[in-house]
DNA sequence: AAATCAAGTAGTAATTATTATCATGTAGTT
DNA sequence: AACTACATGATAATAATTACTACTTGATTT
């Protein structure tokens, strides 16, 4: 039995207070004026806690917003994503991608190509074992996906790291600039 | 340093000869019938390195039957991880989930109705530490994603397990009997 | 062997999610 | 208050996936 818990409501909301109190300002300091839109697009993103999708954040600002546009909130996502300030759950979200390997295992994903490998990860392996429950929900089993950049996208990235406030044209650069060192 | 590794291509050639001898034999027993499609579709599945999505599938079987259709090579695929012949790399794969929480952590995600929660789990984080690469890749972070079945999900697919060889119905049924215990 | 039947497929239409375009609006600055 | 560059709304376009329908094929029955 390890150290393995859901974050509860009481940490997620005092996160949240601290992230909104920060928005304005760190839009500022992008360079990014504060609209309302992007106020209520924020705020539907850390107060829902179903992680939603750009639709359930749609419906959730036009309560307040009747005419704000559904593009408008796919393209705030996906720019927040660019500046750190919201992240996918996992970087492959566009298109299904398929495993005819169906024992358990493990998955490394560059972020800049989308390609996958398998991967043997013991210690994840037992440490999924270690856990058979989470709260209310009870774990099946997992996989670990490490983000990470393979040689070619490695390569890549170095020649362009080197210009300043570069914006990344590709949606693949965009993708690998968006990941946290975890 | 821990024994994290990619899966290497010997191990792999020998696990894609055993599951192609098997395959006919397990197609049978559920009572599928074989054909050249579904032989193709696994084939492509398992010798493509490079998890592939459907489209990528598609050419590849496309390469020795000029004929077969996209919309096939989808069924197949579906069918497939239905059956627990193939599996998707992750159960999210169908809309973008949007995370406004951007410090590390992971998420147990419910089969059935695809609900997502964020988990702490420092095991995990100490492991991720623990790997500075996996082969070619240079790791940057990653995320356990736990599968699990929430307390709704459940009940749910409690009320229905009795019922013998009665088939899934809908998308999220079926997702939760093709995920395989890790 | 002909008739019957069911499962599987190709081709295409429909649906859904996302992105691009462009005219108009507005936040931030002077 | 006026200006300007960035944002937005509305809608069109694209991409991924699913639904639909008529046609095959292979098996089973007669």
């Amino acid at each position: 039995m390890g150290t393995a818990k859901l974050l509860d409501s009481q940490w997620r909301s005092s996160y949240v207070t601290q992230r909104l109190k920060a928005f304005a300002q760190r839009c500022r300091e992008r360079g990014m004026s504060v609209t309302p839109q992007r106020l209520g697009v924020i705020k539907a993103l850390l107060t829902c806690e179903n992680h939603p999708s750009a639709e359930e954040v749609f419906v959730r600002v036009r309560r307040h917003q009747k005419h704000i546009s559904l593009a408008t909130v796919h393209r705030i996502l996906e720019q927040f994503c660019r500046v750190g300030e919201a992240r996918k759950v996992t970087p492959l979200h566009d298109t299904a991608r398929y495993d005819g390997h169906v024992e358990p295992h493990h998955h490394v994903v560059c972020v800049g190509c989308r390609c996958v490998r398998d991967v043997e990860i013991p210690e994840a392996d037992r440490l999924l074992k270690s856990i058979p429950n989470l709260g209310e929900f009870a774990v099946l089993g997992g996989s670990l996906e490490v983000y990470a950049l393979c040689a070619k996208c490695r390569s890549k990235s170095q020649k362009t790291s080197n210009r300043r406030n570069s914006r990344p044209k590709t949606k693949s650069e965009a993708a690998c600039l968006s990941v946290q060192a975890t």
